[in-house]
DNA sequence: CATGAATGAGCTTTCATTCAT
DNA sequence: AATGAATGAAAGCTCATTCAT
């Protein structure tokens, strides 16, 4: 998708002005989300003129698909992360802190990212593959667990990466850190309750 | 937001039109989006001409917003259904189903609802509104049991609606009723247990 | 190549607009040529905006098409029309008249889709079809004198046709009728001279 | 037109670099046409930076220019050899056989020169004075056949000379060494063969 | 009511050319 | 000499919206 003939950056100046194309990007989708994003927007945050951005990005997808590789690559990392410990409460509320922080960070690509996933196929794959793996990841650790019941690992592991991931995004966007520390004791309470009650039936 | 000037239509003719023109959009969104659907596609599907769509609407944000007005409708509904009765277990289930349900239902709507409040007000301002009137009223009959903890009625009810709502929007969007059964049966312990939990912290 | 999702005009007023529009193209193209002409030339032109012009055509090359119709149409049907006779000397020099006459009328449009063709595939295609297509035709009419001689009635053809395209496009351009008069009788007599000498050999 | 400030290269080393850009335009011209030969395809080819090109073309026209001045070169070198000699038949086929091999060898050049010269007025002029030198200069040598007759020796050589032109440029485009030979003694004898008539005439 | 032609602001993208290194 | 980053003036094209019929 991205680089078709745009050569990337050669020399570390390029890089420089790639990386504030970049950092522009991310503001202004912030502002005005993806599709009210111009082009021109980003060029004047980042202070450059419009022939320089496509001297690094094909066009506005381009520089979206570059910060959807970082948040993409963050998120990898946090489900990555060992679980297990002596204590299975304290762990999954780490994961799910992890998870809020990562997530907070990354809401404004995101947000853009879903937002660009409902017109564009590029987007909607990515966010269909980036949310598989890791909800499949989750759905590895609750397998043992639910092995006797009915409920499917997936279903379980979908439900509740879509409490944390909703709640993140939709509900905690703005809020101090005292909100997000209470807040997280929340969602790994009732993540741990779930479970035990699934685990039951 | 709506009608301005443009006034509603008069006759059935007109009502037949203006019908056929809000399932059009419903179409439309639901292949493109909101932000890339056209005027043009509504209309073409609709069998009308251009110059028609502006006698029924001011402009591609009114039939939007007429339609959310009814996917609201149906929201506000489902969470002012009776909830108590002897059996709490199945009672929050018959909501969660009823919620799937709807969500399902309106899905192609609230997802261009959804779209279009990253870059308009208006929109932002109505889902913000219609998911608090929600998350409140949930978090009204969560209250009690959440009275002697350190767990806020309303972040527990934000994260148990976002888990229902981000399950069916992001993950159920394809698939048959027996796996919407299972979905729901998984919901609801999940929801259930992670209640008790919180009750005992 | 031209309308892909345009549609043509509906009504005899879009018909005019058109209309204009391909007059408008067609001395834009002989003040500019085809490289240099912008859309913008045309519709000033033509007295219409900007967006008027993509309500009838999908871009430059559509209409150039459109126009090129037209003119491959005369040619055709100039090389068509019969050309025996008692007199074989005066039914060349009608034919060279009516070629000398319609390529001066269409030769601005001749000359824009010469160098279109030079950059653009689909041009480049036509022009080489339509010049075999009447030198064939030429050929035909040539392969009895030439039967038994060395020489290729397509080559003598293409030589005896390109004498008469290359002298009215380029030497021709312009010029009263006193001149055209003359020049066609030297064109038909060096034809004709060239065709005897050929046929002897 | 050419070189207005850019000094020429004072190095061995520069005359090989704007050796090597004058190849890569000739190829690019070849296949892109001149309209739209971007100076990056350019220097892609010649394998030297974007800036380069400027040390030794003021601009994109400079390049052509000077690929102009070779070929025009040529061009008149083929009409200024003698024309005279025991046998005239030989000697203009001769002459047309050079003729023919100069415009193959030079066919894209050429091509970008007619290109340019319906936009530029640089080049337009100078097609129409190379043109008319050669022209003129067969008219020299027609003029006391025709002495008598009513035919212009201007436009009977305008003519011959276009049939060789428009001939090998349009049509002898590829081919062999075999069709090439033959075109040449068919184009000979037309050539020979309308002379002839029209000093009957 | 309905039609479809017309408008024009808005945004994207390209590329010749300049300039700092 | 050579490099490649940066510029900015063009165009091209789209599409919501208005208007004449």
């Amino acid at each position: 998708m991205s680089q078709a003939e745009t050569q990337g950056p050669r020399t570390p100046r390029g890089e420089r002005t790639a990386a504030r194309l970049r950092d522009a990007a991310r503001a202004v989708f912030a502002d005005h989300g993806y599709a009210s994003a111009r082009v021109e927007d980003i060029v004047a945050r980042a202070g450059v003129s419009h022939g320089t951005f496509y001297t690094y990005y094909d066009n506005r997808a381009a520089i979206l698909d570059d910060l959807v590789d970082e948040a993409a690559e963050r998120l990898r990392a946090v489900v990555d992360q060992p679980w297990e410990g002596p204590d299975v409460a304290a762990a999954i509320r780490s994961v799910i802190a992890a998870f809020v922080d990562t997530l907070s960070d990354e809401g404004d690509v995101i947000g853009a990212w879903i937002e660009a996933s409902s017109t564009d196929e590029h987007f909607r794959t990515r966010l269909r593959d980036v949310r598989s793996s890791y909800t499949d990841q989750v759905a590895r650790h609750l397998a043992p667990a639910l092995a006797h019941t009915p409920h499917d690992p997936v279903v379980a592991a979908g439900a509740l990466v879509a409490m944390v991931e909703g709640y993140t995004t939709d509900r905690l966007a703005a809020g101090g850190s005292a909100e997000r520390e209470a807040a997280v004791n929340t969602l790994a309470q009732l993540w741990f309750g779930g479970l035990i009650r699934l685990s039951q039936a």
